[in-house]
RNA sequence: GGCCCGUUCGUCUAUCGGUUAGGACACCUGGUUUUCAACCAGGUAAGAGGGGUUCGACUCCCCUACGGGCUGCCA
């Protein structure tokens, strides 16, 4: 396989969520299975929206997931490259030149779609004359820039949704610089994807359109438009479009909401593809596991709380070495803290969850007795041996207490289970009992 | 309105015209377990609707319905 140059570029223009992340990671994930290259780059053009916070923000969820680039780009730095190649399309007459208005365009596009036909722009300032077009900058007017699209159909093969085919004459001509002399995305990415070698473009669906664009504009600078693949937007549970939850599904959320990377990068990897979700030991078993072909072009039903039972399955074979410091935060003291941390991994959602287990261990729990057992408690509590406790310790009192009152199976172990932490569920009773510190009566 | 894509178990999906429609996750049952989890075994469960083409259609074609995307001097 050669290597390819991929790239994640998002605009800075909010935090990054599940969606965006999907992007970089098949783009991360089809770089380093070739041994290629992983750009990142800033489509920050639109400089009113973007902001250095969201840049800084973008940064610290990648790092967070492991997704490192080789290299980072930003087209805000660029412009001047940008303007160069405008000239040589305005050269080569791909560039012309228009002076409606926001509002005049609106309205053209209004009345095509009254009159039932697509809204598609009718070149009309393309059909100026040099004479027309003097006029129209003597009385002031600015003119912006767009791209003379060939009115054929633009095909490609799709890594994902197989072939496609656009008729150019069923898009408008897109504009590439704005009449205050901005340059837009489209054009500043098609720049940038062909300077930058780039030779596979992982995006959303909602790029289709877009894609066939950039491929003339980019076959019009002389360039190889690399190899496309469009994955299939993200929904919620029910089919809802995503961006209505788009709050919660914030990296920086779910990071904030105690979701193990891991658990991400490994439902990310393969949802929506034909490959079951499996959690990924390493990143290494991703970049094998990964195949873009293997997704479908149907929308993608993604339910964060997923995430959760797959964080919990991560935890519970964390080993304590790679906790170490987080156990020691905590306060537990270093001779019982790897035991603590192998009897507690199984039974938290989250790394959060560890607090409560070490404040049941360190002060006792709120003896949880029902009525009927509150003798045979009593009773077993008198039986108990005194600290420190031992593995044994469990047996060897259970054993006593059996003798003493007659109880036996659930009935002789759970009461002392919910007596001892106050709980149904937790770590088995013969862990617990040397972790105890204290036992509330 | 136009253009592009899509629709198979609850979910993600496999099937390149002939299958008992397969797998994974979830779920249910049983086993194991003091509990939960884990683990093992088993199980329930699917081709949107209608027309064609064909000996035979989930698969190819058309229509309808539904879903998603695009249709910006945003990205």
């Amino acid at each position: 396989m050669r290597p390819t140059v991929t790239r994640f570029a998002p605009s800075p223009t909010g935090y990054i969520h599940v969606g965006n992340l999907r992007t970089a990671l098949m783009n991360y994930l089809i770089a380093r299975k070739t041994g290629g290259t992983f750009i990142l780059r800033l489509d920050d053009t639109d400089q009113e929206r973007s902001k250095q916070e969201y840049i800084d923000g973008l940064k610290q969820d990648l790092e967070w997931l492991g997704l490192h680039w080789d290299r980072i780009e930003q087209q805000s730095k660029r412009f001047d490259r940008y303007y160069e190649a405008a000239e040589e399309l305005k050269a080569k007459g791909r560039f012309y030149e228009c002076f409606e208005t926001p509002v005049e365009l609106d309205l053209k596009r209004k009345k095509l779609l009254n009159m039932g036909r697509p809204p598609v722009y009718d070149r009309a300032s393309f059909r100026l004359s040099a004479e027309e077009r003097e006029a129209m900058r003597a009385e002031g007017r600015q003119g912006y820039w767009r791209f003379l699209l060939d009115q054929n159909r633009i095909e490609w093969q799709d890594g994902i949704l197989g072939p496609i085919s656009i008729d150019a004459a069923s898009v408008s001509d897109p504009v590439l610089i704005r009449a205050d002399g901005q340059i837009l995305y489209t054009f500043a990415s098609s720049v940038d994807d062909i300077d930058m070698g780039v030779t596979n473009i992982v995006r959303g669906a909602d790029h289709v359109t877009n894609t066939a664009t950039q491929i003339q504009i980019m076959q019009a600078m002389g360039g190889t438009p690399p190899a496309f693949a469009h994955h299939s937007l993200l929904t919620g549970p029910q089919g809802e479009e995503l961006s209505k939850r788009l709050g919660v599904l914030a990296l920086r959320d779910l990071r904030e909401r105690g979701v193990e990377p891991m658990a991400l990068l490994s439902l990310m990897a393969r949802l929506g593809s034909s490959k079951p979700v499996e959690i990924a030991g390493s990143m290494q078993e991703l970049i094998d596991g990964f195949d873009v072909e293997s997704f479908g072009a149907a929308p993608t039903k993604l339910d964060s709380e997923d995430l959760f039972p797959m964080t919990r399955a991560i935890l519970a074979q964390r080993p304590y070495a790679a906790v170490k410091d987080q156990v020691a935060a905590l306060g537990v003291p270093e001779a019982i803290a790897e035991s603590f941390w192998n009897v507690a991994r199984e039974n938290i959602t989250v790394m959060a969850d560890l607090r409560q287990w070490w404040e049941l261990f360190r002060d006792g729990a709120e003896p949880l007795v029902d009525e009927e057992d509150r003798d045979f408690v009593a009773q077993a509590m008198g039986l108990l041996p005194p600290q420190p406790w031992t593995h044994e310790t469990w047996g060897q009192w259970t054993a006593a207490v059996k003798e003493a009152t007659g109880r036996k199976g659930k009935g002789l172990f759970r009461p002392l289970r919910r007596a001892l932490t106050g709980r149904d569920a937790g770590p088995e009773m013969a862990d617990v009992m040397p972790l105890l510190q204290k036992v509330r009566k």
